[in-house]
DNA sequence: GTTGCGTTA
DNA sequence: GGTAACGCAAC
């Protein structure tokens, strides 16, 4: 596109300047800096507890809160008014308000393969479940979808979405000033003439306007320098004085009506309120969006960006919450976006580099990041802070089948409605104390008979890997998590993927038997995600932690501390030296020249049944490669297929034939032994595990990574 | 391209 | 506390 070169460079060239039939007209022009770029956040209010409320077919106005253990992780807006917050604990918030409904999230039950929930939790036994939440914000999007036919929509977290209405708005525009799409013959520049004055706005649909000159009331706002004019004539008024409607106010206008509708119908349908933010980009739409909260929507014109950011704390904008604000905030003594507006570019990039334009930038309500059409999820993780820490791999077996039985039943269900997905690899991480995680991770092998064993086999394998450094004892994980990464529609051959992929579902998680004439996927074309009938946004924004790789920003930095082992590294170790120091700072990892053995190179382990450069493409379905598993069976299945457990005597056999018969019973013998592990964990069995203390392995690496990591933090403190 | 880690939300 | 996305650096 032109603009990816030249004048891109420059914040104010289009967006700055009048709005033309071009940015109208031309499909060219739609790119991220359209004037008339209309975008909007929205966010279900507080949205696990609504989940539970309308799950439990509760009316709107009792306060109700959403747990998980002993914490609260929702608070619905009428319990707010007892002054429950997301910190209170269980038991104050039962004392504020004792009518309180207290919802926990779903659980996995020991060797159960569905969430649900229960009478009484225990974080021991049970490993919590967002897939009902998850659920629901699928349908939320699928509304979206519906109601946003044209522009681009992004599934921001669990419960919030970005949605580009730019598509969407400008055909509306032109619907409603048909004369917009002719280009006047006398018009002194063809296409790029400015467009003639806008008719004046009818506000009155578009939610809340936030004003030109400031706050108007001090709900949410501490203090705001009231600039305007005593009349005490309120809002009416003031949109009266300063109703200098641009047609860029139409688009936002526009837009708000769009995004109205469409809460609107999320409230018809489902019953969820949500709030919404409408502006020109997504760091203001974002913002916006908590202006007027629950159920209500706020416009950010551009002519009142300064009154709305001006007074903010500028660590509250989107990617300048972390350590990178924080940074800021130190190294310039600021809060507000005010005290940073003093900050000239060149001071800025002299002191972060280059691409600090982008903060900059944002710092001016300007934006560029593009809405991406997100479609199916990347990865799905399953993590357990497990307690009692885990400190035997039987232990850790039994939290890896837990896992494996989330994961299996969240592919399947995935699966439902994207045939075909399925991930690239498999990744184990574990966490040790405060350490960071570790990870590992292999491909994860195609079958048609995905099971919850299939997966743990994998995982097992990882699971070895990862804890071979510990064989000295040193075991005690506080975390244990397993996920799937890389999730992709794998496209099958003539066929189509339906075809192929359609399959009888099992009803459980014991394997079904093996079948050897499986074949594998054709052909494995990435799909195009993107759509849309008009021009693609173009992706002309720098991001904000984009790689900074540029001579300027890392040469620049001149490091006075302890010499770091990577030069990219800034290791200023007190916030009183002014330094020099690239945004690509906090991208930097902490990794070390000096990594244990075991982290340096990874073991050619041998190889998971990959039989060619397909890879994680192969079909695997070899069930009997389970056998790679150690088992820690202290009895074994009979040859007629049968199984009494030693410690219960409960029987255990399957109507099968006989070779089938025998892996079935294997299966349900593994699972009924997890769910012995699982009481005894209940009972402390780990208290009988003898407690080592700590030895690092390999030479001194583990050390020095390990003080690189607290160096960084010291001075990256946190707030 | 893969692996492991870090940052942000 | 449980998820998710994405980017980097070193293989």
């Amino acid at each position: 596109m032109s603009f990816l070169s030249g004048p891109s460079k420059r914040s104010s060239d289009i967006s700055n300047g009048p709005v033309t039939y071009r940015h109208l007209l031309s499909p060219q022009a739609m790119t991220v800096f359209n004037p008339l770029r209309t975008i909007a956040h929205c966010d279900i209010d507080a949205a696990y507890a609504q989940f539970e409320q309308i799950r439990l077919g509760l009316p709107d106005d009792i306060p109700l809160i959403c747990a998980q253990w002993q914490s609260i992780i929702a608070v619905n807006y009428p319990a707010r008014k007892y002054g429950i917050k997301r910190f209170t604990t269980l038991d104050e918030a039962r004392k504020m308000c004792p009518h309180l409904v207290v919802q926990h999230v779903a659980t996995y039950r020991n060797g159960e393969s569905e969430a649900g929930y229960w009478g009484e939790v225990d974080p021991q036994t049970h490993k919590v479940s967002l897939d009902p939440y998850r659920r629901e914000s699928l349908k939320i999007l699928a509304i979206f979808k519906e109601m946003v036919t044209k522009g681009e929509i992004e599934k921001a977290s669990i419960d919030e979405a970005f949605l580009d209405l730019t598509p969407m708005v400008i055909d509306k525009l032109l619907l409603l000033h048909p004369y917009l799409s002719i280009i006047p013959d006398d018009a002194p520049e063809g296409i790029d003439s400015t467009l003639p004055p806008p008719p004046p706005i009818n506000w009155s649909k578009a939610g809340n306007v936030f004003p030109i000159n400031g706050m108007i009331d001090a709900a949410s706002q501490e203090e705001g320098d009231d600039q305007r004019s005593e009349d005490g004539d309120g809002e009416i008024e003031e949109r009266r004085r300063d109703c200098r409607d641009t047609w860029e106010d139409w688009a936002l206008c526009i837009g708000a009506e769009i995004m109205k509708d469409t809460r609107d119908e999320v409230f018809r349908q489902l019953h969820y309120t949500c709030s919404a933010g409408i502006a020109h980009n997504k760091a203001m739409a974002k913002l916006c969006s908590a202006w007027k909260k629950p159920n209500n929507q706020t416009v950010l014109r551009g002519a009142a960006t300064g009154a709305f950011l001006r007074d903010r704390d500028f660590t509250d904008i989107r990617t300048l919450g972390g350590k990178l604000g924080n940074a800021i905030a130190t190294e310039y003594s600021a809060k507000t976006v005010g005290d940073m507006l003093l900050v000239s570019l060149d001071e800025m990039q002299s002191r972060f580099g280059e691409e600090s334009i982008w903060v900059y930038n944002i710092l001016r309500g300007i934006d560029h990041t593009e809405v991406k059409g997100r479609v199916a999820t990347k990865s799905m993780l399953a993590s357990k802070n497990v307690r009692p820490n885990v400190r035997t791999p039987e232990q850790g077996h039994h939290w890896l089948s837990v896992l494996s039985g989330e994961l299996n039943v969240r592919l399947r269900e995935a699966r439902e409605v994207a045939p075909g997905l399925w991930p690239k690899t498999l990744v184990l991480s574990t966490r040790q104390g405060i350490d960071p995680s570790r990870s590992r991770q292999t491909p994860f092998p195609f079958t048609r008979n995905l099971s919850g064993e299939y997966i743990i086999k994998y995982a097992r394998k990882l699971w070895d890997e990862a804890t071979q450094p510990m064989k000295n004892g040193s075991m005690k994980l506080n975390n244990i998590a397993l996920s799937f990464t890389g999730l992709e529609r794998l496209e099958g051959g003539q066929q189509g993927i339906e075809n192929f992929f359609a399959q009888p579902q099992l009803k459980s998680s014991i394997p079904p038997p093996i079948k050897s004439e499986d074949q594998r996927p054709a052909l494995l074309n990435k799909e195009s995600s993107s759509t849309s009938t008009i021009p693609t946004i173009n992706n002309l924004a720098k991001r904000p932690l984009s790689p900074d790789q540029t001579p300027s920003s890392s040469s620049l930095v001149s490091s006075a501390g302890p010499s770091p082992k990577k030069p990219r590294l800034p290791t200023l170790h007190t916030g009183t030296v002014k330094k020099k120091m690239g945004l690509d700072a906090f991208l930097s990892k902490k990794g070390e020249s000096s990594t244990p053995n075991y982290y340096v190179k990874r073991e050619e382990s041998p190889s998971l049944n990959v039989k060619n450069d397909l890879k994680h493409f192969v079909l695997d379905d070899d069930e009997d490669d389970i056998g790679l598993v150690e088992g820690i069976n202290p009895s074994k299945v009979a040859e007629d297929g049968t199984w009494t457990c030693p410690k219960c005597s409960h029987p255990f056999t399957a109507e099968a034939s006989s070779e089938d018969k025998a892996s079935i019973v294997k299966a349900l013998k593994q699972e009924h032994e997890d769910w012995h592990f699982a009481m005894s964990l209940q009972d402390g069995g780990d208290s009988s595990v003898p407690k080592r203390p700590k030895v690092a392995a390999g030479s001194g690496g583990t050390k020095k990574k390990k003080k690189k990591v607290e160096g960084i933090k010291a001075f990256f403190k946190p707030k």
